[in-house]
DNA sequence: CACTAAATCATAATCATTACTATTTAGTTT
DNA sequence: AAACTAAATAGTAATGATTATGATTTAGTG
């Protein structure tokens, strides 16, 4: 399901934010990439020429607010942070398949590994990461809050 | 299974690497560090006090041979770069859960993702995530080589 | 139209990482 | 053991992504 910008931007009334046109540049540029991860840098350099003079500041915090939001999904590699617009509000549960080519992103439904081949039929699989995140036994001993 | 100094050590002769004072410290520290990723500017400081005037230079270069090398595991988060020491050098396949408190590392031996539960008594999970590298359909048409 | 909190601009700082070149050194050879 | 040489390191500075700060502007409201 593609998002369209009018749902983003709805996204933003519905909590409160401004819709300046920064904002709205920036989610019309994010929405036309919903299928492949963007550096930020790169998102910084392009509505930079969009509007000589943006700030950093403002491109990056809309960004980690529009994170909070859920609008993005953020990742961080090679010294770099990639975004990706994410129309999953509900958070539901799924992996990507990302092209080490292009970059294109493909959405993941089941779980367990061996299945996930089948929902790639024509792609090349290099390799896979996953890692599951929380509290150790002596973190959670402790009574350490998770974050 | 721990791996000790001197089998890195030997690792580092076996490719013709030469043992410096400084490698050989380096390995010591990382090696004390294996079931924590640790951020190679964390190392890079503590280089730098046992050191006095070590060169970012050398720190960052030799973490990337150690990689090559199969030493170490590399991951990026958070605008820094992350690095593990890994004894498993005919690279298994495997996962890890990472304590988000005190970034402890547990390896974990079987895939599908419900069974890792079993693995981590005690533990709290707060999420996973997994990503499947590759080449897209497209790429793949394209005749575009794995990288 | 005025108001005000929120957002942006402009500038500079910070932090991780990399580049570059002169100097040093590990491992080998004589 | 001294000499040799490619490899490694030091020292210095640059780069590039990201963040900080304080003054100015603006979206949304009354």
């Amino acid at each position: 399901m593609e998002a369209t910008l009018e749902q983003a931007v709805s996204i933003l009334r519905r909590n409160q934010l401004k819709i300046t046109k920064q904002r709205h540049a920036l989610l019309d540029y994010l929405v036309t990439y919903q299928d492949h991860y963007v550096a930020i840098s790169a998102v910084d350099e392009h509505m930079r020429t969009l509007f000589a003079g943006m700030s950093h500041n403002t491109i990056y915090r809309n960004i980690k607010e529009f994170e909070t939001l859920g609008l993005l999904e953020v990742k961080s590699a090679d010294n770099q942070t990639l975004v990706k617009y994410q129309c999953d509000f509900e958070h539901q549960h799924h992996h990507h398949f990302v092209c080490s080519n292009c970059g294109r992103v493909i959405e993941l439904q089941a779980c367990p590994l061996d299945a996930y081949e089948a929902q790639l039929p024509g792609c090349t699989i290099t390799g896979h990461r996953m890692e599951i995140y929380g509290l150790c036994d002596q973190c959670t001993a402790k009574g350490v809050q998770a974050n």
